[in-house]
This record gives C-alpha cells, structure tokens and sequence, in this order.
DNA sequence: CGCGGCTTTGATGTTCATCAAGTAAAGTGG
DNA sequence: CCACTTTACTTGATGAACATCAAAGCCGCG
C-alpha cells in the first residue's frame, strides 16, 4: 500500500545510507523526484518472482523475506533482509525480472526509488557506482558464505546458525520472537519441519534455549555457537 | 609465470570483452597500461584466499577452478571458470582481500589489470561501472543459483548436474575430459569421493554414459537431464 | 462447533558417511 | 630399469543421519 510520502526529503532523512552521502543536491533530486514509501503489513507481497523490476527497494523498517520456487517447484527462502538492506539489489542490474519474491515478515516500511533515477545516477556519479559496486559485492558474498557453510554443516549446527543468526543479525537481542514458521526455517536450511522441530526441542530439553510458542530465549550462547560449528 | 605482453594490443585484442567494448582509445590506454598477461600451468596457484586483490583477472584461455576452507578448515570447491570469465569479480569491490583460491585445472592465460586502472575508470565511465554492474550481478546470481538447485538434490542428481555443466557449459561437447580428480568433484558438489565414484559407477551399469579414466561421454543426454531434475 | 493450518512426537525405511580393503596408476630413488 | 612409495580410484559392509509416514494436540477463525 502507498502513503504519502515521508514528511523529511531526502537531504534530511535520517535513514539516508552510506549509498545515498556521497552524492550531491542536485543528483539526491533525482532521487527524490523518483521516489515512493510503501508500508507493506506482515504477510503482504511486495514483489513477486517473474514481475517486472521498476523499483529500487529500501528497506525502511521490518523484516521482509527473498523465497524462491527451484526447477522441481521446491520453496525455498534464500535469505531474511533487516533494515537498511537494499533489497533485490543482486538481479537489479542483470535481469528486468526479479529473481525471488520478496514478502514482508513484519510490517515493512519500504522507501521505492525508481530504478530510472538508479540508472541515471550510476551513469553520472562515479563514486555513486562504486558504493553500488561494494554494496553488492558485499551481498552477494554474504549470501553465497551462508549457503556453503550450511552446506557442509548437519541439521543440528543448521538450527544452532539460524537461531544465532537472528539473534546476532537480525534482532541483536538473545530473546526474540521468530517472525517465521517452523516450515519457513526448514525452507531456509534446507531440512525438513519435522527436524526443525526435533533439533529445537532437543536444545530446549539440553537447557541451550527456551522456547514459548515463537520466542526464543538463549541461555547457554557458547553451546550454541560450539554446535554451530561442530554440531 | 609472467610473459611478455602479447603483440596486439588491447585495442585489436580479439578477445576484447564486451566490459572493454564501450571505451574510449583514451580510456583503453588506461587499461592497457595496467595489463600484464601471464600463464599458469596445470596445478599453480594463481591467487591464494587471503591475498592482497592487486589485479582484476581476466580468463583468456583454459580453465581454474575457485575454491575456499570453510570455517571447519573443510576444502570447498565454489565454481570452475571458463574462458572469458572475469575471476574474483564478486570480493574484488567489496574486500581488500582473496575470498577464495584459484588454481588453473588446465593450462591458462590471463589477462591481469592493475585494480587502480579498474577503479579510475569505474569513477570515470558511467557505461564501464554499469557494465560491471551488470557482469557481477550475473555472476553472482549464477553462483548463488548453482547452490540453492543443488541442496535441494540428492546425490545422482549432483552428478548428473556436474556432467551436464562440464558438457553444455564448460567444453560444449559431450565427450570431454575431466579437468579435477573424483575427489574435487566432491568438493564441489557436497559429496563424498566413494559415493562420486558409486553414483558415476551406475550411470556407467545404466548406459548413461561411458567412463574411461578421466574421458567422459554421454550416451544418453536426456537420462542426464531427467535425472539431474528428479534424481 | 468444526474445520484447516501449524506444531509436536514416535515409528520406519532410505540415503548417505564412514570404515575397511584392495587395485591401478604415477612418481621416486637406487 | 626395476623395486618402492605414494596417490588416486574402486567396491563392499555397516551404522548414523535424515526423510517420510502416521497420528494426535493446539489454536485461530468462520
């Protein structure tokens, strides 16, 4: 859903990235003269896989999450986004499709510059290119590190990453609500609900976490990074 | 191995990339500049994880394989890279640093670009940074991709995928030679070498393909592609 | 109230890693 | 050039890890 815009410009927006510093007043004016906010609720799809990329999407506020259907029709969740994260900015540059669906977990506050101004911008400001250039590096890496240290890891150190990705990541805090389904997070590693479930309540059996419906306390952290990466 | 430089300059380079195709003779200079080729034979090193990134490295002839420790110190292969490909595009932006190693399976010969020409001319040439956008984003999502289809496979349906890639992707023949032993087939594809070498064994038992030490042929292609989507 | 979706636990079978052992191929030193 | 070592490859047997099947409890919602 689109609202107003935000009452701040860009020039004074107190969410304005390491992206967006460099640039000069006349080139944030294209910028803002391509921009939108949107407030997607939780559950709402903000972008599907197959539309037609017209957006450069910022993640305002909230969590949102990049799923992806594989050849045989298999779900599977490539990655959460947290605030600040510039989403779908991996297929932005080499596809007119986005790649993944990209739906909100939480209530997102999205900031929506149009992917003309984006073009426009990297032609004229090379500083502006090379940001781009090191944000997505940086992105891309991280997620392909992800994947191949899941890959190699069994379903236990999979749980153990997954919890303390949230923890450490995403909520910085050792208590938080999951904002996904027991399904959702086997989709995310790779495993079966089932054994999502069994390797949680083995933990909450071992006295490493607390469990209470979606939240999860952590209470012995060094077991659980040791499961991590031994587990 | 360094060698001199080849005879024809960038300009008349015949393998000039589509990255170089929209420079200016001023611009080029730059490159040229900046460029050494060198030859790696089978086996040497070419760039060692943890190296300083002193050049951009373009594949001209051959083949090298990227591959990494994991935090468990445990050996990953992350990709094999043709001809024409631009290796380590993905951390060269984003760290000071080699994220992987690259070792030449084959006998190579690559073009290596001074990283200050690269930068200068990202600054310099909107059309050059929007190029290189578009390159790595390419690059990252066929990586990314590559993972996310195989953790959902099981073991034949590895092997069938590392077959067809090496056929269709790599060689364009379905006679080919393996470049990397059974063992670096595991690392690449998550799989131990006896279960490489069983699962290779039965496709031979079902006249899929024909092995004969490191030649490969395929015998029947639509097996293959059956199996690497349902196996 | 009853229906469907999410969660949980137990039982069972399949897939795969591991262990063991042996063969072939390739390098090494006398 | 031949004994010797090492490395890559191969097959079989066994047990651990995991997917699958089955069943039941929980909870929100019409």
């Amino acid at each position: 859903m689109k609202i107003s815009c935000n009452s701040e410009d860009c020039r004074n927006c107190s969410l304005r990235s390491t992206l967006f510093r460099s640039l000069t007043t006349e080139e944030l004016m294209v910028v803002e003269d391509g921009k939108e906010i949107f407030v997607a609720g939780k559950g709402e799809v903000i972008a599907k896989q197959g539309d037609l990329v017209r957006h450069f999407i910022y993640l305002r506020d909230g969590l949102a999450k990049l799923s992806r259907r594989n050849t045989e029709g298999h779900e599977q969740i490539i990655g959460i986004a947290s605030p600040l994260d510039f989403i779908g900015l991996l297929s932005l540059f080499s596809s007119s499709t986005y790649q993944y669906t990209i739906t909100a977990i939480e209530d997102t506050e999205l900031c929506m510059v149009n992917i003309g101004a984006v073009e426009q911008l990297v032609l004229k400001s090379g500083t502006f290119a090379r940001t781009l250039l090191e944000k997505m590096s940086i992105v891309s890496n991280k997620l392909l590190n992800t994947r191949l240290e899941l890959n190699t890891r069994q379903l236990r150190g999979r749980i153990a990453f997954i919890i303390l990705m949230f923890a450490d990541d995403v909520y910085k805090s050792n208590t938080f609500s999951l904002p996904i389904s027991r399904k959702e997070i086997g989709d995310l590693i790779d495993m079966r609900v089932e054994n999502v479930i069994r390797s949680l309540s083995e933990f909450r059996k071992d006295g490493i976490i607390r469990i209470e419906g979606t939240t999860i306390e952590i209470l012995d952290k060094p077991m659980l990074e040791w499961l991590m990466l031994h587990g």
